[in-house]
DNA sequence: TTAGCTGCAAAGCCTTTGCAATTTA
DNA sequence: TAAATTGCAAAGGCTTTGCAGCTAA
């Protein structure tokens, strides 16, 4: 019986919202109706987003009664607990949170114009970090790369 | 006459006190007892820092009414606007600056158990994110690679 | 003199928490 | 049934702002 979470090769293999139940299950949680919206919310866009956006989308939800931000909230905390949620930075005071589940690993370009993250792959930069973090004597859990500047729509723009 | 004051090539050749003067001066503003006491205080260190460990290091000041809260938050504003700090990234949803005048360009290992921020110079990542970028068609403005994980000295204490 | 600056108090913003009522397994 | 979870309202923590008095040039 898998028990670890945070490893699984299989874990593509299974619908988030299964592996969320299972996670909770783990743990002696339940899966509520209103984590089960949440995490579908969520895991049905490939996109990065803060709270807000989220709230946003399931603002008629939240008007129903049927979800409230508190609760949002707490979901976000325990879709990264299950490592399938990482809160990739905080940009002007909000946490961002991308996919941790069934997407690969990335690092991103930031564009200050317009906001937008664009992801890149690059396997020498994180060698690289690797190798740099050997040097301190530094144990490495994850890293970070973080390119800022102008995108192309927006430099055509001016 | 010096007016851009985010180049410079004699940047380190003039005390920041003076330095921030000059910026100051060009644009109308003034080099007020306040704003003197916290760029000092500011650049005594070679630190990272966050708005409250520098409240902290100005709290007799702000006990005898010399300096306050507000006028340190405008003040870190402005330091950045004069390129002679850098707000390196959100931990726990504070600000954290570092200096970016009379100090060289740096990346960091932060240390998640003891929250230590250590240092150092990769020239190769520096080139592989150009690349990147060029590959994206961004222009880029600045980088920042942050990896995560545990220090030595908190690996031994285990 | 007079724009610019300051401190105070209060507001903002995003996020978290206490608690009584509700709901899941 | 009993523990877990929810929504509400309120509190937190950091940062910013409005404003009347103060101050640097």
């Amino acid at each position: 019986m898998p028990d670890d979470f945070s490893l699984g090769s299989v874990e593509t293999k299974i619908a988030p919202t299964e592996r969320f139940a299972q996670f909770l299950q783990a743990r002696g949680k339940r899966l509520t109706r209103q984590r089960r919206v949440i995490v579908e919310m969520v895991f049905s866009h490939h996109d990065h987003f803060d709270a807000e956006e989220l709230i946003d989308h399931l603002r008629p939800l939240i008007a129903a009664r049927q979800v409230s931000r508190p609760t949002i909230y707490r979901t976000l905390g325990e879709l990264i607990d299950a490592r399938m949620l990482r809160s990739i930075m905080t940009v002007s005071g909000r946490s961002v949170y991308e996919h941790d589940y069934g997407y690969p690993r990335h690092d991103h370009l930031h564009c200050q114009t317009c906001g937008r993250l664009i992801e890149f792959q690059c396997e020498p930069i994180v060698r690289l970090c690797e190798q740099v973090a050997r040097e301190h004597d530094f144990q490495v859990a994850g890293h970070r790369v973080f390119v800022t500047g102008t995108c192309a729509a927006c430099r055509q723009k001016r």
